[in-house]
DNA sequence: GCTGAATATGTGTTAAAGTATATCTACGTA
DNA sequence: TACGTAGATATACTTTAACACATATTCAGC
């Protein structure tokens, strides 16, 4: 299992989604949910971004020397809010507004 | 043109590199690299990897609420050491331990 | 056992990625 | 100026794998 396909999944639990739920909110089919969890495809960067936004990550290319501070920073911020629930209502709605698809311009 | 394709063109020219130079240290074909930096196509997550590596770039998912401070840290030591040819010698070989292709248990 | 929710898998279609070639660009040289 | 010529980037065409759709399997609770 790759360390994104871990990550993804890890975040997807810590939200209580279920891959259907996922699924709907980021118009991947559950099936492809599934393989991309298993590693069993290498998914495309669009929809990486995408499954990331609705997990609240954010996907970042970040210089090699910066990368241990950074994970740093997020090892020392970890378990705050990322637990199983820990909201009530529906959610803030995805922002569409950054884009990373490249085929967006030739649909 | 996308976020990371312009990233990841910059990145190049930082170091120095044509495309071609960087499809011999990448494995991708310089036709594929040529589309990337087009966003004439959607990378795979392993291809992204790889390119990022050479280029000294890491790609990481980050928190939404600490990708700002993670930008700052970029944003604040930027420019140290990627101008273009600040190097002389043979690059000190790209690693090959870390991993995210999916396609690798299946080759 | 049954029923439903959740995750996995078989199959077809379409787009990523490879191969080969073309185009562009800048520099010499006559 | 025109004419190679070499390096760099782009493009036509083919092959392979991601992704969608449909269905199967697994796993709870009753």
């Amino acid at each position: 299992m790759t360390r994104t396909a871990v990550a993804l999944k890890a975040a997807r639990l810590a939200k209580g989604l279920s891959q259907r739920e996922l699924s709907a909110r980021t118009g991947l089919t559950q099936a492809h949910i599934s393989r991309i969890e298993n590693a069993a495809v290498d998914v495309r960067l669009p929809n990486l971004i995408e499954l990331a936004r609705v997990l609240d990550l954010e996907m970042m290319l970040v210089p090699r020397r910066l990368a241990p501070a950074v994970r740093d920073i997020i090892r020392s911020h970890r378990s705050v809010d990322d637990r199983p629930a820990a909201r009530s209502g529906p959610r803030p709605a995805y922002r569409l507004d950054d884009d990373d698809d490249a085929a967006s311009s030739r649909r």
